[in-house]
DNA sequence: CACCAATGACTGATTAGTCATTCTTTAAAA
DNA sequence: TTTTAAAGAATGACTAATCAGTCATTGGTG
């Protein structure tokens, strides 16, 4: 892909992001969408086909992006309470040091705009999370509770405090609220 | 407020939450939610001025009844963990029992369509919420964290489960799902 | 008959998407 | 080195459809 083409299409979906984030997909025009990119109306149409197209394209960049952050140093070797720690310790970082993401995939991860296929495709890349609670679980490190409900509380518990940082502007408490929140997550979910 | 009169603006109201949850504020036109209450296109702008003012009493309205079904059988007589547990199981059986209600409270409470005025007006209704956790702090009930952050994970915990069930359609695991669900949340919580 | 809720055709503004045209790039030919 | 020409990226005026909101008229009720 040209270099020149790469910057039209990265423009398109920066200005697509964070409008899509401020406003919803029907809040926001493709005119607006092109008028933040800096390019014509009808170049928008050269990328993708559709807005729908756009919206998807998008929200398979923007998951794997998060996964790629989300799995930075884990390391397999280092014992299991620590490894949760630091993939729950990455989730809450990622979703704060990009905020836009963060609410994006909150905002569509259950939208009807995306296709059944592209929420899927994108999900392939977090199998490691489900093979890490697993793994919990075979070990006895992990409570005695239903595996979905155990990722489902990992998860919305790091949203949860990525919200309230969000929320409340405490960036620079950033590690402090890590502590305690995994504490009160690591408490809850682990054996005894 | 005359019976004929209440019957269109419930209908209208009825038809409004449906749609905005299902597509969105941009995504539902004012004339698909006349169609959907069976009232002509004009009708809906007798009982709100804007299709903002709609969603902005809409937001009141839900908002309020939530709040009722969450207070019910809360007797302040009862031990802390005990209170702690009927009104998060009752947070639960709330969503679990108006999946609509809850899918549009979780949609619109940080949206741009619903005012400041509205939002800070229907957040009155669950001071009393705040008023228990922080009784729980006094009475060494609750471990030592923040404040916000123990709200924060007693709320949204409420909403993951809630998403777990509503998600995967196990309604009838209900009470199971909502006893392992208080026992990791007030492992994590309660002091020691 | 008097009243007013209910109606739906209507308006100007805005929408996603089209397409004939212009501009830019590249590389071969002179 | 300069000229030319082919390829396709970029453009923005344009369209049919749809939008939120209006208002003169209608119809039911007391």
């Amino acid at each position: 892909m040209d270099k020149q083409v790469k910057d039209k299409k990265t423009a398109i979906m920066d200005a697509a992001l964070k409008l899509f984030t401020e406003r919803g997909f029907h809040g926001t025009s493709t005119a607006q969408i092109s008028k933040e990119a800096g390019v014509a109306t009808g170049t928008l149409f050269n990328y993708f086909p559709t807005k729908e197209d756009l919206i998807n394209n998008l929200y398979f960049e923007v998951k794997g992006r998060l996964s790629a952050c989300i799995k930075e140093g884990l390391d397999s070797e280092a014992p299991f309470e620590g490894r949760m720690k630091r993939l729950w310790s990455n989730f809450v970082r990622c979703g704060v040091n990009k905020p836009e993401e963060f609410l994006f995939i909150g905002q569509f991860s259950s939208s009807p705009y995306i296709t059944k296929i592209t929420r899927e495709e994108a999900m392939k890349e977090y199998e490691f999370i489900r093979a890490l609670v697993e793994e919990g679980f075979r070990n006895g490190e992990i409570g005695n509770y239903s595996m979905e409900l155990a990722m489902m509380i990992l998860y919305q518990s790091s949203r949860a405090v990525v919200s309230l940082i969000l929320d409340t502007g405490h960036l620079q408490d950033t590690d402090e609220i890590i502590e305690e929140g995994f504490e009160i997550l690591w408490r809850g979910l682990a054996k005894n």
